[in-house]
DNA sequence: GTCTATAGGCCGATAGAC
DNA sequence: GTCTATCGGCCTATAGAC
């Protein structure tokens, strides 16, 4: 686990097919369910030469899961300089936003990161640094922006993001992340969003 | 993992030595990382003992396991029927609710539930269920017995329930589940509880 | 670099004595 | 019920041929 793996574009085609592989399985299955054998047989090559490009089973485990905190899903159109619908751009980033959160892939990267910060906590830090303090930056730079154009009151910047996003991952995110039947669907996806717009504007609106 | 496994309660000692063995484990290092051994060792007891008792890996995880969301922290004195000061009654809620959450048991209980509600449907199923949503109906049933007096205007009181929870849990309990340090200290979790009440009434106090 | 083959250890689970 | 001893298998990691 010493996260300094050198980034998987621009290497061997073998050191490819390996990290494909095994970021499939890690990610389908956790740290501990997933054997070198299995990384091996799905990657098409021999564990010896899986051995020659990964030192070891918690190398490759951490290269290949702590650069997957890095996918944002919120591109800069969403925060435009000049905002004439408030209600439009928050709907607009919340939609992208939780949308982001409750497809497989990221819950997957999530669980994982989640059920192996103890044996590994730079893999716990790393993803939250990569991912959900990226957004949060971001936002909170775009609310100092309406805060300076006197369309928000939001002393605390930090503050109301972390409630923004705290209020659309709502219950929605908690029961995807365990897994609890019924997946969120486009109605209560919708209905989160909306809410949690609406409560957010009533705190924080001029 | 068929999660029919009798009390721990009311049992041999020996039995009561495993369950306590294996959970300490098992919260401590996941699914995974305990062998049957440990579980043995830490227990006192032979592997074959361990055998007598739990049927298998499986079982035995899946029996300590699933109780453990029971742990309720909101209790009926919490929700009185007549409410003089709401913003400090539902300070008083989200100060018992959040420091509960941030215990490092309840992260453990959290981290487990999540990682392994893969290979384990009805262990996040459980979890939920025995967990955020007894707290959950607890506090929409109040919300509606405030609903009726006049004091809140929630309409939906699940939804606003929901929105209580997000704010509480906020950043503070997504740091914590992934091991981030620091750990929120007192100011955050003060701070933390304190806007969201504040917000929370902005948004449907009368 | 890549393969086959295997070392060496730990795992879950069990047999058999008491 | 509880123990000691052990099986058969899969695991991570490596040795040696090509």
């Amino acid at each position: 686990m010493d996260g300094a793996l050198p980034p998987s574009h621009e290497c061997s085609p073998k050191r490819r097919q390996i990290a494909q592989a095994a970021e499939a399985l890690f990610l389908a299955h956790g740290y501990g369910a997933v054997s070198m054998d299995s990384v091996a047989r799905q990657a098409g090559v021999s564990k010896a030469t899986l051995y020659a490009h990964f030192a070891s089973k918690d190398v490759l485990f951490a290269g290949i899961v702590c650069d997957k905190g890095e996918d944002n899903p919120l591109d800069d159109s969403l925060f435009p300089d000049r905002v004439t619908d408030l209600r439009a751009a928050l709907l607009a980033i919340g939609q992208r936003l939780l949308r982001f959160l409750l497809r497989e892939r990221t819950l997957s990267i999530v669980r994982i990161a989640i059920a192996e910060s103890v044996r590994f906590p730079e893999l716990g830090h790393a993803f939250y640094t990569n991912g959900p303090q990226r957004s949060c930056d971001r936002f909170a730079a775009w609310l100092e922006l309406l805060s300076a154009q006197g369309q928000v009151h939001a002393p605390d910047p930090l503050a109301a993001t972390h409630q923004f996003l705290a209020l659309l991952r709502s219950d929605a995110f908690l029961r995807a992340s365990l897994g609890v039947p019924p997946a969120p669907g486009e109605a209560e996806i919708d209905a989160t969003v909306t809410s949690a717009v609406e409560t957010w504007l009533r705190a924080f609106a001029r």
